[in-house]
DNA sequence: CAGGTCATCGCTCAAATGAGCAGGAGGTGT
DNA sequence: ACACCTCCTGCTCATTTGAGCGATGACCTG
């Protein structure tokens, strides 16, 4: 790598041929004409600039985008597709807003007229559908229920209602809260038409958005809704994860619970169906829940920012 | 130029395989293999990524010379060699330093053993005779006499004697004056043996470093060594550059003198016979004369600074 | 919904390129 | 001086790559 060219006629030699080869696209064999060489020369002289470092080629994206740690990430982990955004992650609001925008130019990337769109309860799903620009006409499906939130004026069916006015398409869409008091009630709910009316697309959703929560307090609206009583039987069953309603332990099996009887919202089963399904987590706090989430296969597609990219790569 | 590749999981792939391509090496072929792509695709995606500017080549050295400027002035002027040392040039002695040693450098690549070396004289010439390291054999030979200077230990008689020891081999110099008062003395110092025999050498010169000096007042050792008759003299016949005591107009036509018959040196004929010529001029304000010497085709190798070498450019 | 327009894709064929090899020049040690 | 050694050069042949083409599909417009 040491400067290992020759002397100053060489450097100059070795240095034109490279412009002409790199910067002006000839191809070595015009370079070997030009200059009276061989063209064996030619490339031998272009390794050498290469191997001295007179060439240099560095990859780099000036947008938000990290695109060798996202590289890293989606080979890592093997997914289809990994975003992680170099963006200041102490305060959630912008955090959230900068991972929505990413989500909804990869959607709107890899979304194809005859995909079906499955949409999850979740903020950063709200913050995708809000800047989503423009979709094929395609159907958006409600994949759960919603959970109200204080301070919050998003719910489930606004997402899927936004998505779907960006798309033209159908949107399948019901009111109903994630988790119900008694297993009765939630099969009560899903009986209801447009419930079921949507649950009976399940099977046809191609692509899925999700949040991905940490089974601990304040990093799960679930787990934060919950009753203290679920939050013990879950963590007790090994749950680490809950990725919209699916739980996942921390070794990425997913976790039968007593809970899901009680719950609006999509099976594991059905999750796993889905080709692709996009999550996007944010804060480094949870990292072990996207490394079960992942280490599950129900998450193919990851957006997030480099300080979770990075937990997720030093103890992953 | 503009990013125009995707959306970002396109920029992801893109930046991939290019990294790939330009950084590790692999085929295309393989690429495509590895990311479950036609050839083609890679190809374009490659295509894309230097496009947008996500892969960024440039060429740079990180030595002292400027590797793109040589190449241009090497290229305009249709020279053999060029190389421009970017050091600042505002001390004489220092600049004179770094143009000698790049010379010295750049004799050092190009001379081989079968070659014959002659040396004119100038302060720049006993620069580089001095850094020097080390030659194949060949024989040295005195190109002219010398002037005496002022303040100033070097002579031409130095220079060939210190190039000869660095080759180790023979040396053909004399001891005499650059100029003498009249054409009879000249003739007699021609007889004298030593210059005899270095003069009948001048034929087998195959490569030669000289001097480059402005007919004006202190921009040439000449000059300033010369008559106010034979300057005004030179002045009217149109000379603007002397390269190492050969007369050259403004357009590059030499100029016949009759200070030339009262010198101790190479002629014009002599001078353009040997395959390349090789000056060393510094200072932007001798610009019209080293324009004047390339013009002539008499030098066919320059080693100067990047001042020099823009003036030569903008203007020439 | 039909037809036009545009971009994208993968193909063919010829040119460009790389890996490895043999010959030769220059340098070195005995 | 001689043999040896190493570096450099240009070659052959197989692989890689690029230019241009037709087909496909998405989008637009009437």
């Amino acid at each position: 790598m040491a400067d290992q060219v020759g002397g100053p006629a060489q450097v100059v030699l070795t240095a034109s041929v490279a412009r002409r080869y790199y910067l002006d696209g000839r191809s070595k064999v015009e370079i070997a004409e030009e200059f009276g060489l061989s063209r064996f020369k030619v490339a031998r002289l272009i390794d050498a600039a290469r191997d001295s470092g007179l060439v240099r080629i560095e990859i780099r994206h000036q947008g938000v985008i990290d695109v060798e740690l996202s590289a890293h990430v989606q080979d890592r982990f093997g997914l289809q597709h990994a975003i992680i955004v170099d963006t200041p992650d102490d305060h959630a609001e912008s955090l959230r807003q900068h991972l929505g925008r990413a989500a909804a130019e990869l959607l709107s990337e890899v979304i194809t007229p005859r995909d079906v769109l499955g949409l999850a309860w979740a903020r950063s799903v709200s913050a995708m559908a809000k800047t989503l620009p423009r979709l094929p006409g395609i159907p958006v499906i409600q994949l759960t229920g919603a959970l109200s939130l204080p301070n919050d004026d998003d719910s489930s069916v606004d997402a899927v209602r936004d998505v779907a006015r960006a798309s033209g398409g159908r949107a399948y869409l019901f009111y109903a809260p994630f988790t119900v008091p008694d297993a009765t009630t939630a099969r009560a709910l899903r009986q209801q038409p447009e419930v079921a009316r949507a649950f009976d697309q399940l099977g046809l959703v191609t692509k899925a958005v999700v949040g991905v929560g940490l089974w601990e307090c304040g990093q799960s609206t679930l787990y934060d809704a919950a009753e203290e009583r679920d939050r013990r039987a879950l963590r007790h069953l090994g749950v680490c994860a809950d990725i919209s309603g699916v739980f996942v332990s921390a070794d990425g099996e997913t976790v039968k619970t007593d809970l899901a009887e009680r719950m609006i919202g999509i099976t594991a089963e059905q999750l796993r169906a889905i080709p692709e399904v996009i999550a996007i987590p944010y804060g480094t706090a949870k990292a072990p829940a996207v490394r079960a989430a992942l280490r599950s296969g129900l998450v193919s597609g990851l957006v997030t920012h480099t300080a979770l990219a990075h937990a997720l790569l030093d103890n992953g």
